[in-house]
Parts: structure tokens; C-alpha cells; sequence
DNA sequence: TATTGATATTAGAATATGCGAATATTATTT
DNA sequence: AAATAATATTCGCATATTCTAATATCAATA
């Protein structure tokens, strides 16, 4: 299994590196929710909310129904999003640092590293 | 459970949102390496991996040993970034959107929606 | 101690991101 | 067809990120 970085992967990450991207996608986790809505519950304008869920929509995190003149927005890839979230709840902030053991990099063995 | 979100959480995703921090992230689960290991592997400079070092250890995603002149470099939250990766490679990029039925947000009922 | 190897830091330019304000769009209602 | 509600888009500016080039630091060795 190559360690193969596929590029959406990045893009998934940085959508949910936003402090008001990632309770926006916490909000909806709970249910679909149209954009006044969201508004109603985060600090931030509609259109700001409005650009952020773009955003969210380009990385396919949320998507929407229409609904009339509403957008129902809803997490796409609950397990994803939830997995990712539970990961994070199950760290420490300051957890212990795993000490580990330093690399095979010898002066005198210049093949001893892992190249490629 | 509240849904709060730590700051931390967005540090975090945010330092993995990156191509070339996650390509560092990856080649440090594979093992313990040193700058100039990932400097041979990646396509980056040494001052730019360097960089890219210290926003992970920032976050604490990496943290080193000192070997001499050398610093050992490795991930101190292997589950997390494990489990991230792992979440990651079962998803699609064009999973199919679960359709989900809109919300209750009804112009004859302004409390309809779920407000705080 | 001068040199070399390994890594970090700084400065500066290019680019990207985030956000408010204003405006546009689309659907519903009167 | 206006008026209104819901949402999106555009513009412009402030700020943040990223990268390169140059330089600094620090440890090991000749």
C-alpha cells in the first residue's frame, strides 16, 4: 500500500482547518440545517457563512437539498467527519510525547538512512 | 456532550492540511527520520521542510530526539494521524452524496428551526 | 580551533485566505 | 408584477501562508 497522498485528501483537511468551517460541519452533524439557521448559531455573517459552506461544498464535506428558496445543508461523509472528530476528542492537548528511538543516519554509514 | 471545538482541533487539521506537511506526516509513521532523510525523499528544500517541521511540532503532530547533530523526527500522535489517514483512504472523492430530507425551517413557523 | 555536516532562522516577495460591504440571484408571497 | 425572504457572488482590503535565498547555529571532527 503506497503512501500515496491523494490530493482531495489535503483539500478535505484544510476545509475542516477553519475554526468556523469546523462548527459549522459540528452543527450540521447534529442535523440539516438551512443557512439562517447556521447564522442563527455561529457568530459570523450569512455571506461569510454562505463563502465557508462553498468551501465546505468544493472539499464534498456538505452538500444541500433545496428546499424553495432554502438550502438544506448536511454533512455528505458523516463517518468521515465523525471518525475525524472522534480521533481529536480522544487526544490530550499536552499528551505525553512517545519517545522514540533516533534514525540509523551514521556519519560513517552514509547508506544507513532510508532513502528512497 | 458539548460540541465544543478545542483550538487545537483546527491547529491540527490545519497543519495536516497541507501537501507537503501530510507527505512528511506519512513518511514518519513509515519510521523515525531525520531532516536530511525527508529532504532526500521529498521534493523540497531543506529550509522549507525545516519550516514545515516546526508547524507540525507546533501542533504537536511531531516531536524529535536529539541525535548529536541530528534530530530524530517523529510522529508523537501515531493513533491520531493513523486513524485520520485510515478515515481518509476509505472515503471516495466522488462518494455519492447521501441525500438527506431538508430541515424545519417553515415561514409559517419561525420557530420551526433549531436556534440556540 | 578551523572546518564540515545538519538543521534552524530570518527577510522578503509572491500568493492565498478571510471577511465585510454591497449587490445579485432565485423563489415565494402579496 | 412588485415586494420580500433566503442565499450567493463580487470586490477590495487586511492578514496569513508559503517559498526561496541567504545566513546563523550547533555539534562533530580533522
Amino acid at each position: 500500500m503506497p503512501a500515496v497522498i491523494e490530493n482531495y485528501w489535503v483539500t478535505i483537511l484544510k476545509a475542516l482547518g477553519h475554526p468556523t468551517r469546523l462548527q459549522i460541519v459540528i452543527e450540521l452533524l447534529k442535523g440539516t440545517k438551512c443557512v439562517t439557521d447556521i447564522h442563527d448559531i455561529l457568530p459570523a455573517s450569512q455571506a461569510n457563512i454562505s463563502q465557508h459552506l462553498t468551501v465546505l461544498r468544493n472539499a464534498r464535506i456538505v452538500d444541500f437539498a433545496q428546499d424553495g428558496s432554502q438550502r438544506c445543508y448536511y454533512v455528505c461523509r458523516p463517518e468521515l467527519v465523525e471518525g475525524v472528530l472522534e480521533l481529536l476528542r480522544n487526544e490530550q492537548p499536552e499528551s505525553k510525547a512517545k519517545k522514540v528511538q533516533c534514525c540509523l543516519r551514521k556519519p560513517e554509514n552514509a547508506d544507513g538512512h532510508q532513502a528512497v
